[in-house]
DNA sequence: GGAAAGTTCTGCAGTTCGTGCAAAGTTGCG
DNA sequence: CGCAACTTTGCACGAACTGCAGAACTTTCC
């Protein structure tokens, strides 16, 4: 069996690192803190960061290595004849209540983030990797060739970019409204063809 | 006025280091090459290479400086009342016209983002780059408030989307559909709520 | 309990990246 | 020419990241 005491070891010790590696990009800025630090942090050797996570900057980040793989499976899992976006809102949704459970750390990240670009570029990019997967298994059930036709490859950005938004906004307006809440509106908008918004609360 | 020699030279070694890095990448792969052995292609000193671009990465990318504010220069130049998705569809449009420009060095940097995804991360997060801007811009034309709404920033990573996906296609395809029919057959798909594929040409 | 097998951790050495600084070289202009 | 503005360059430095080989630890099996 696999789950002895070496996995929760291997767990632990990745949690330490990421966690150490955020807190101390707060406190320090991104370009301020070292491996070295983080490493000391979190109890173990230099080198053996580079064990866990392949850049500083991945890290702190922290895309958990196993959330790329969720998001195929939960695509994986729902009904073969569901319209293409409606599988990825269940996908999304899926993955935005993931993201609900360590509502705290997000927020740290988001902020960091905000103010160090080359963080959100990282960010971003990892879940670019999850992206031709994803299509692929759009255009298997659609019978489209993901490399001649644009739908797949469209349709999986643009839910992403869903995920992506609604997670902002729900960071940045202090979760006054609830994540699924605006994943769901983001989706509308989608469905409706993106033409201008669908006013949820006018201005007086 | 600003056009005399130094300008003049300075846009050529860009060009040298541009073009050596993105040869020397495709003959060695990205890790194969240093900064060093780009330098010496293009004629100038390894210090002078980082007086033009941030990274080596960065430099066989080659996101033009001026590409991200002619994206936001084109989107500002269209009509205040066009609908959202229509001005940057003619933004995306006017970034595609420009891209057919350079096919053939697209085309190396696209098979090489192919191979080495670290290059695609960083391509598309080039992209990312503009995002903001794009959104506010959009959610001044439309009144909304782009932290507190996903709509803006939603239409404008639609639209970023189709112009990486249509991009993508037209590399994939060896360019045998017009890339500005590819824009708009993506963007098509998006004003219809990507609400299964409209079949370009359904097998029998 | 204890040895063997498999894994993870760690130190070390080395390459490359990327930056600050100040001197040297170029260009623009009167 | 001669001064001002800008660009290039060499130097030094810290930090990122990798390969290797041995130490330390877990698991397995007897």
């Amino acid at each position: 069996m696999a789950s002895g005491l070496r996995e929760r070891k291997k767990a632990e010790t990745r949690r330490a690192l990421a966690s150490a590696a955020l807190r101390l990009a707060r406190e320090l800025g991104p370009d301020g803190v070292t491996v070295e630090a983080i490493a000391e942090a979190a109890g173990v050797s230099p080198r053996t960061f580079f064990n866990y996570f392949a850049s500083k900057d991945d890290a702190i980040v922290n895309i958990s290595p196993t959330e790329q793989s969720m998001l195929l499976a939960d695509l994986c899992d729902r009904p073969e004849d569901e319209p293409p976006l409606d599988a990825l809102r269940a996908m999304v949704q899926a993955a935005a209540a993931r993201f609900a459970e360590d509502a705290d750390e997000m927020l740290v990240r988001h902020r960091l983030a905000q103010e160090h670009p080359s963080l959100a570029m990282r960010r971003s990019a990892r879940f670019a990797e999850v992206e031709r997967a994803l299509a692929e298994e759009i255009a298997r059930r659609t019978g489209l060739d993901v490399d001649a036709d644009t739908y797949p490859a469209l349709v999986v950005a643009a839910a992403l970019g869903a995920l992506r938004v609604a997670t902002a906004v729900w960071n940045e307006t202090g979760r006054t409204r609830p994540l699924p809440e605006l994943v769901d509106q983001a989706f509308d908008q989608l469905a409706a063809g993106l033409n201008r918004a669908a006013a949820p609360a006018s201005p007086a």
